[in-house]
DNA sequence: GTGAAAGCGCTAACAC
DNA sequence: GTGTTAGCGCTTTCAC
């Protein structure tokens, strides 16, 4: 029925040995022998069966990659990224939803290792210390991709929130705003971290405080976004610091409707980055972060532990560019 | 090393076959050794190879998906939906970019029958006659979500876009409106072809006509969107539909830069139906695609083939709504 | 440069 | 209810 390496090494009338080598592009082999195998190959229309292949040489070119929420435009355009560079290097992708709860993390990380992919590319969110456990103890390789865990141990790719954070605070400070609010979401627990102790650092070098109510942590979601700004608006802010973007319009709508100017009674500004910052008006305001890159580098990064490369730096720190559109003055 | 069926058998002084079954799920074991052989399992924390297993089985439990761009929040959203069906009825999914590109989805097509794939989910998409002769000739099932052939032969989840384009072009006709203008782009044969087909049988039947000056067929972008305005600008027209929220934003933006009131000047309304349309201002108009439904569909469709079952409808149109928001009168 | 043969870890008859 | 055995289709020594 189906045509296997044997029908082949009959037909040609070699051993599978050959074929194998035929196939695997191995320069053992004699042209004549070789175009003789390839014309039977394309003749019969062979295909090699991959499964058969990955449980005798114990590599499937099978990578897994685990995402909060392939829905979420920001991680969408990580995961093409990271897919681009995975066929780039002869890699499938087995892609699965988290929603960035680690029982779901651990189903999937239970199944991609069932499934003996080489490699686990773990992208953005948090990372619960379960997680964090079954990284370090998986049999094979485990990028992430942006986020990392607190004491930065694994190989990961980011860009510095903390530095971009602070560079954007100290603008607005010097432009003599006072009241300061950050909104974030479940989602990542590092931007979380360092974008508000980037903010916190500035406003404390300048006798100003970023008070716990003028924190508000939702879902990143657009509709987020309004109860977001109903939840700050008696603490008055002058600037929002907000992570996700749909969040962020959220916010500018809601403070519109609420009869606020943007930005000049309230400028935002937000840090995913993600095609929606063009496409509102105003324009958002937003840090420039590269994500296709986040996901592409970290693929990279991962074929190198892989194929056991060499690795100069596990902890790879993107740049950024921060651009002020029409929601910040 | 990595421990295996056999050594769990051999704990628990068992043959293979019976651990087998245990991990299986077959009834025919004692409840006794059941219990035995899941402690030494536990024990000495066996994960059973999915690869061995589908060498073995013939059967993978993993799926295909064929997706144009992952990274396109149209796709995405249909990605989620399909994932979360799969997973449902335990499947993986190896899902890959093919921009359309009918080169790229041969070869993907290829790899994914090299891996062994129980069934593949074609996306939205342009049917090329070559994909769709892959498709016809595939050993595994297939099912195209959001598109389908001409012919409409194959196992396909849509809405119906004749209808859902008359009824909206009857709408604006009868508001008296007689400058209509259509947008689309390379990703949806399909939506393209009956869209337009819906427009031009209204429009006929009230003595109008759609010029091909008035039709623009780009990519779907929101820069696109730009384009395709001052490309139809010198029809003046009065109503433009669109396929892409992407491009119908972009048309919206690009109106009012030149001087254009929307709704009241220029009415635009689109067919894809993402979260974005939400996200601007004025609101878009737009038929509201069940978009997670049509690939859980799909993918509800594909297991049915993939175990046999009876399928009562190979071609399942899903209901849609039309929500007349902002951007039209 | 090529072939023979032994697995890879599992499932699926079939026998008992 | 449980064990034995023969593959699944390939890679990979090891000979020659």
């Amino acid at each position: 029925m189906t045509i296997t390496i044997y029908d082949v090494a009959r037909e040609a009338k070699v051993s599978m040995a050959t074929v194998s080598r035929v196939v695997n592009g191995n320069p053992n082999v004699k042209s004549a022998t070789r175009d003789r195998v390839n014309e039977v190959i394309q003749r019969l229309n062979y295909r090699p069966n991959a499964v058969a292949r990955g449980l005798a040489s114990k590599k499937t070119t099978t990578v897994g990659v685990i995402i909060p929420d392939i829905s979420n435009i920001y991680y969408s355009e990580l995961a093409r990224g990271l897919e681009d560079v995975a066929k780039m290097y002869k890699y499938q992708t087995i892609i699965s939803n988290s929603d960035n709860d680690p029982v779901k993390e651990h189903e999937i990380f239970n199944n991609l290792l069932s499934k003996q992919v080489d490699g686990i590319i773990f992208l953005g969110g948090t990372l619960s210390g379960e997680t964090l456990k079954l990284i370090e103890s998986a049999p094979v390789p485990v990028v992430v991709s942006g986020t990392n865990d607190v004491n930065e141990t694994l190989p990961a790719v980011n860009i510095d929130y903390y530095k971009a954070s602070s560079e954007i605070t100290e603008r607005l400070v010097k432009q003599g705003l006072r009241r300061f609010a950050f909104v974030g979401g479940g989602y990542s627990a590092k931007a979380l971290k360092d974008v508000q102790a980037g903010m916190k650092a500035v406003l404390k070098a300048n006798d100003l405080t970023l008070s716990d109510h003028a924190i508000y942590i939702g879902d990143e979601q657009y509709r987020d976004g309004e109860k977001a700004f109903s939840h700050l608006k008696e603490q008055k802010p002058e600037a929002i610091l907000c992570i996700s973007d749909e969040q962020a319009i959220g916010i500018v709508h809601a403070a519109q409707d609420a009869g606020l100017q943007v930005p000049e009674d309230l400028q935002i500004i937000s840090f995913n980055n993600t095609r929606l910052v063009q496409m509102v008006r105003p324009k958002l305001s937003s840090v420039m972060q590269p994500l296709y890159d986040i996901g592409a580098v970290g693929m990279r990064l991962l074929t190198k532990y892989m194929n056991d490369e060499n690795i100069e730096e596990k902890n790879v720190v993107l740049p950024y560019k921060i651009d002020y559109r029409g929601t910040t003055r």
